[in-house]
DNA sequence: AATGAATGAGCCTTCATTCAT
DNA sequence: TATGAATGAAGGCTCATTCAT
């Protein structure tokens, strides 16, 4: 939850906004709250202009004097509660840390931040699985994750912290794991731990690693 | 339960059904097999009968003639197309396996099976999140998965071969990251054996375990 | 209910009918008498040919079998259904009474004959507000009533036991009324008895009539 | 409750209504009284929102737009066109007048009230056949009248204007018998007199009255 | 900024009826 | 005689969107 309260980009302007452009602001946020609320409990579609209006206690023809159209609804939507900015803060704070805190830090912070962005999360996937355009914002986070955290991991093999592996697969592992645990409602205790547990030290009770098992493993990684 | 049978004709019942009884099945598979098409790439909401009717070339009634309601249509994708008895056999035979060995026929045979089903999965996740029941379905074959697939790991940490862990993480994280790749349309290699590989074995490099068996927990965390 | 068990018409043919013959007959009337029920319950267009065939456990097409379309299956109800044999056995029984009593036995017939026939008096009122054929009907089971009650009670004025008087609103209150309680479900008694005694001595305490006040009410009848 | 009202200007409410609310509801009662007619014409269910719309030269969403459903419309026109205001007018002024004067009067009102509302009669009676909560609104009316005429006439039994009697059969029968003449298209006259003067002195001869009331009576029948 | 009347397309569903088997 | 697959026409209702006020 802990959202925006006024529009990211309009932040700090100079000109002091006029009551008027207040009002018009806190409506259009309005509007964007009760649209993601709706959207994520019906779906997009299953949410109707009419049920939003409502909700705001306004006319139906109100929201498209804000919105050009339900789509640009959803955008804006997506815009106001994306998950970037805390993202950005979460990866510098684990990067600092050894890799065996870092990794928890990271899985507690993605939880948390999805946690937060449940509604958004359930709109933005359930979206993505119609909608092409939806697809590519989710692949794009999933990229802006890849490199970042890929870059992080790689540092770490480089510096003997880690085995050489596929850092794509633990990476990839890590968050769709997390994403379906926050829309299943799963609490992140114990599961988060464990899991990054069994991420950074499998769960084979053989000596192990060199990893004999088969050395099928493979792949220093893409 | 049903499977696709490729072909109404395989069936063997006692009393050969007559041509008229075989067009009727055929109608019918034609039509849950054109909405299994329709639903994954529209939605069930999206998708219309009649659009359906007409990929079938036939009347908008007759949809109704052989199911009750949209809704009684998508029952019916579901049990047609549904995933339990490949599911069991699979599971049988990786169990018979050791457990590097089965961990690996299991993902893949996962894989090939949600793959195949590729457009059923993509119907109930997306239902999923809107509809209360597809939920309990989908929670269904989850409990499933983890029951046999728990008592399977927990018969290899019995017997030495598996440290003692919770499996519940693990086979979650199977099974939601293998159906990711899957949706997201990813290839099995070499991203299944890295899986298989990272789970049983971790990714890090510290000389490390045997891992004694319960003082992995941890937190670190924030 | 008291319902002719064959169809009116076919009553004494010479011929013994084949076994084919008596079973299609009996499939008639069955389908006759549920369209009966179904039409009385849920109005004509609201009882489905559907529902119909699915009570005699039949297919929907077997009812176009004996009936070329809805219509005539309603025709089909009205003839076998119809009031007009056992009105005429009344009308000559009450008719060879002495008016007093002649009116309760007239009164309590037409009950009875129209509560055996209610579910055809509401499909035949039904309709009637819809359609003009329908509406035909009803004058001519009307126009019969007039003519040959009209002449009763002519005669009965000419006899002097009757003052002149409009024999027209008699008839028809008295038919309009009985109808009503007959669809209003209401029991004949003591309601028709006094009915017929009003309409005899009227409700004016004036002079009157031999008629005292109020040993007036009830029953001589049948 | 609420009549007609001709038109919407003549409500004397605080707020002038703006010249939009006025056009809502000229719109509002137009489709209102469209859907009288086609209602009692065809049936509620014969009749349908597009032919209403049509009629109206609008779309069919509007009338949607006016009422909840088609249901809801139908209770609309019952609550316009409702008899319950002249009904409570008409029983006051004929109760102040001499029975012999007063059920005149009142025959003649009731015929009337429901002359001017023979399509809203035909429509409850039509409906009232298949539906229980229609029939509801019929007996609703009944139990009115029953009460109130039942006073009137229970007063002037006690003050030796009328015998002793089943008021509720005299009641009945007027009220049944007027609501089948407006029906049936049959004009007032005589028959009203007639049938008035059929409850007040009877039609038996015997020793008999006076029944001067008015000896409007006549006819021999046709 | 705000209203809400109005549109028009489309959807799910029902049903009487036909016809090959 | 009997079946039931198939048709085609509606029908009630919903909804995003527009626009005059």
């Amino acid at each position: 939850m802990a959202q925006p309260e006024t529009r990211p980009e309009s932040r700090d302007e100079r000109r002091t906004p006029t009551s008027r452009e207040q009002q018009a602001e806190q409506r259009r946020n309005q509007l964007i709250d009760i649209a993601l609320d709706l959207f994520s409990e019906k779906g997009v579609d299953g949410a109707t202009i009419k049920e939003i209006a409502a909700q705001a206690d306004v006319a139906q023809g109100l929201v498209y004097h804000y919105f050009d159209s339900k789509e640009a609804l959803l955008l804006a939507v997506i815009e106001r509660h994306g998950p970037f900015a805390p993202l950005r803060v979460l990866l510098a704070q684990a990067f600092s840390q050894p890799i065996h805190e870092g990794l928890h830090t990271l899985a507690h912070g993605v939880y948390r931040i999805m946690s937060e962005r449940k509604k958004l999360l359930r709109i933005v996937l359930h979206e993505a699985m119609l909608r092409p355009e939806m697809r590519q914002i989710l692949l794009g986070v999933r990229a802006q994750l890849m490199t970042t955290v890929g870059a992080y991991l790689d540092t770490r093999i480089a510096q003997g912290e880690l085995r050489s592996h596929n850092t794509e697969v633990t990476m990839h592992t890590l968050a769709v794991t997390i994403g379906s645990l926050v829309l299943a409602g799963f609490p992140p205790d114990p599961f988060l731990d464990d899991l990054v547990d069994t991420l950074l030290n499998g769960i084979s009770a053989v000596p192990t690693h060199g990893v004999q098992p088969d050395d099928t493993q493979t792949k220093t990684n893409a």
